[in-house]
DNA sequence: CGAATTTTTGACTAGGTTCAACGAGAGTGG
DNA sequence: CCACTCTCGTTGAACCTAGTCAAAAATTCG
């Protein structure tokens, strides 16, 4: 259902981590086609398998190329804290890289397929390739930016706020790789429970939440989908500001409803697969 | 190359910024002296004051070399929200060092004297010591670490554990640097209002949570000091694991005092007399 | 010493949690 | 093809943590 999270092969300029890294820093022909030399056949994990273990040693780092993972913490009493979600073109234990052990699990929130890099081979492609690190470079600090962001939005906002900008973030991310266009869902489940554990808010209350937003007309009404109906409205409510994300092309992000009334009327007048291509809605 | 000028008397060895790398990563002597050649002198802070302002453009790294200061983020309602506490030894803008423009101020929660490394010296820094770069990418990395503690602890965990944690994490990382020792007060004040921002609580109730923790005699009562009267209570309470700070030395940490003030390299093993008051540090 | 900041206290309110149960789909095996 | 199970979504009601407002006490600082 919904258009497959999927990056296939019609080339290495489509490679998701490709477009994640380039999102972020320039790469050229050389750089890319090095990068994905080291990257090993990929695996399929299903939803609720762990894609890395919490605790266990470093070798090798996850790259997510189809469906939805998290970064978590277990907590003593059993609670689950995501600390980030991961789209196709992410790295999941990046932060664990210098680091002998794992500090926190990665885990398949829908089904996912994963490739790895060993790290052996990545420590010789930053220096071979040092264009390549500093994009790797960015890409680290890029996530330290979005934990700062959850932070702020976590503590500070009220539910609606915090699934609004939650929302805004995913879509803009899965844009940045190209996994999502203005106006039209995407298909990512995020099950509530997993929105509960990385909002820090009850299932109950996520529930009763995204009730609101529909039926204030900002998300669609199908949970499989992401779909968002009022960006505008969603990105105010949610005081969502893309700088944090440090994409390179934030011009045509950052401008409010002309420009985004423009996108969505455009595509408005042709082609809207929202209604007909996706099951009905309520 | 040349002399080390700003070390103060006791030698380069005794310096924060040195300390709190090699805390991390062990660099050697000649490393440290190149680390601290690049350091501009102090300057001083006042509280409240801007140490790097939001939305300024990145032209150097500032280390704090005393008292504390915060990295914050202003959102649209005009709350603050504190994403970390700088001590001592720590650099406030290193994520913004790759990105052009700071996407979070960095203020002064008490009087501090900070020190500058311009951007270009610690772009040399890393080439012509690559150990050093490492020790950065690892400073880097512990941050993101303790982000997502802090994003951990702030949702999922009630006030008290909460504020437990933050003295936790606080009084390790003092103790890291040589700032504190176990048993003795240390003279951070942290305001409450400042508590607040970090942990995303009222004032109101980090006020009543405080005099919670005082009463069940986990910390001390003046309000100017960090004083942790119950380690293993205020542990116990928090779940505080300490290996998200990656810090190098973790075994003497997590060991009860004996231990920790053999590897201190006390000349005696005398347990160290909580009643000698430690001199105010701000 | 006086002014400003910080801490403390009280009363009231609201947003969010918990518990419990029911409904709706998807997959599975007979 | 249907019943069974499992997961996920939805709903209701009682309860409680933490926020807000307001004001007094204490501390710091010029």
């Amino acid at each position: 259902m919904g258009p497959p999270i999927h990056a296939d092969a019609r080339g290495y300029h489509d490679h998701v981590l490709v477009r994640r890294l380039s999102s972020l820093w320039e790469l050229d022909e050389a750089e890319k086609i090095a990068l994905l030399d080291e990257l090993a056949p990929a695996r399929s994990v299903r939803r609720g398998e762990d894609i890395v273990s919490e605790g266990s040693k470093t070798a090798s780092l996850a790259v997510i190329l189809s469906g939805l993972a998290c970064q978590y913490h277990m907590l003593a009493d059993g609670q689950r804290q995501i600390v980030a979600f991961l789209l196709p073109g992410d790295i999941g234990n990046l932060f664990s890289s210098v680091v002998d052990v794992h500090d926190h699990g990665v885990s398949a929130s829908t089904h996912c397929e994963v490739a790895h890099i060993p790290q052996r081979s990545l420590d010789r492609l930053v220096i071979s390739h040092p264009n390549l690190g500093c994009a790797i470079w960015r890409y680290c600090l890029s996530q330290c930016s979005v934990l700062q962001s959850w932070l702020s939005n976590m503590r500070r906002r009220s539910a609606a706020e915090r699934l609004a900008h939650l929302f805004c973030e995913q879509f803009m991310r899965l844009e940045c790789v190209g996994l999502a266009e203005r106006g039209k869902p995407v298909g990512l489940h995020i099950v509530q429970s997993d929105l509960a554990d990385a909002t820090g808010m009850s299932s109950v209350h996520v529930n009763r939440t995204l009730q609101q937003l529909r039926n204030r007309s900002l998300i669609g009404r199908h949970p499989a989908l992401l779909e968002i109906l009022d960006w505008a409205g969603l990105r105010e409510l949610a005081d969502f500001d893309p700088a944090y994300l440090h994409l390179r092309r934030t011009g045509e992000f950052s401008e409010p409803e002309s420009r985004t009334a423009r996108i969505r009327g455009l595509e408005s007048d042709e082609v809207i697969p929202a209604s007909r291509a996706y099951p009905p809605v309520d």
